[in-house]
DNA sequence: TGACTGTATTCCTATACAGGAATATAGTTC
DNA sequence: GAACTATATTCCTGTATAGGAATACAGTCA
């Protein structure tokens, strides 16, 4: 994965809402939908786009699939997660508001 | 300025290239043509798309205009050129064959 | 098997760029 | 002010992708 495709992921506020809260537990689809609240396909689509660029895995659990960040990350990827974190704390853009997101899946 | 915007900035590669220089020193237009081995309008018009958005500021100096970081910048700006330049050892987006770029402006 | 839940995909439209060719503009120098 | 250098802009075309509506697909359970 190269530097300029992390940007491509990171560049869309929806996706980036994903991966901010990929960082802190692993979620299903509709977990996304609530706590973003995104409409399915929207969720599903940027869920796919990750997928398709190795950003984020998936493990199937019963009906739910859940999307979770690769357990091996390359050096750029995490220096990048962790810039995020950081910087999350203060960008309006991960403000969820009336969520203190519920539990996450143990993957 | 917001995440995405930075992240929108980040994710070209030229844009890319030319924000790593800047983290390095102060260039001009034809400075940037000559260590990206790009043609004018490709450079301008992503130097267009950065100062159109406040990722860098310029200054006229005699015939040349003077491309460099905006000295105040927010802590999310400053976060990812750090993450950039820690990133920019390993990727290979950023060598530049044959150039051990020359001198900068003094700005 | 049929109904149901959760997720993915297809089809569509609109928009944002990327990049090149040609041209315009600004400052300098003679 | 005319030629020159450095840079910006306009016009064009092609491509990526965002988002919604509708539909398809997969797994579960009666």
């Amino acid at each position: 994965m190269d530097l300029v495709q992390i940007y491509q992921c990171f560049c869309d506020r929806t996706r980036l809402r994903i991966l901010h809260l990929l960082t802190q537990t692993p979620l299903c689809v509709c977990h996304f939908q609530e706590i973003l609240d995104e409409p399915q396909v929207k969720i599903s689509k940027h869920l796919a786009y990750l997928r398709e660029r190795g950003m984020v895995v998936t493990a199937r659990e019963q009906n739910w699939v859940i999307y979770s960040l690769p357990k091996k990350r390359d050096a750029e990827l995490t220096a990048n997660l962790k810039c995020l974190q950081d910087c999350a704390q203060s960008d309006a853009t991960f403000l969820t508001p009336g969520t203190e997101f519920g539990q996450g899946f143990e993957v």
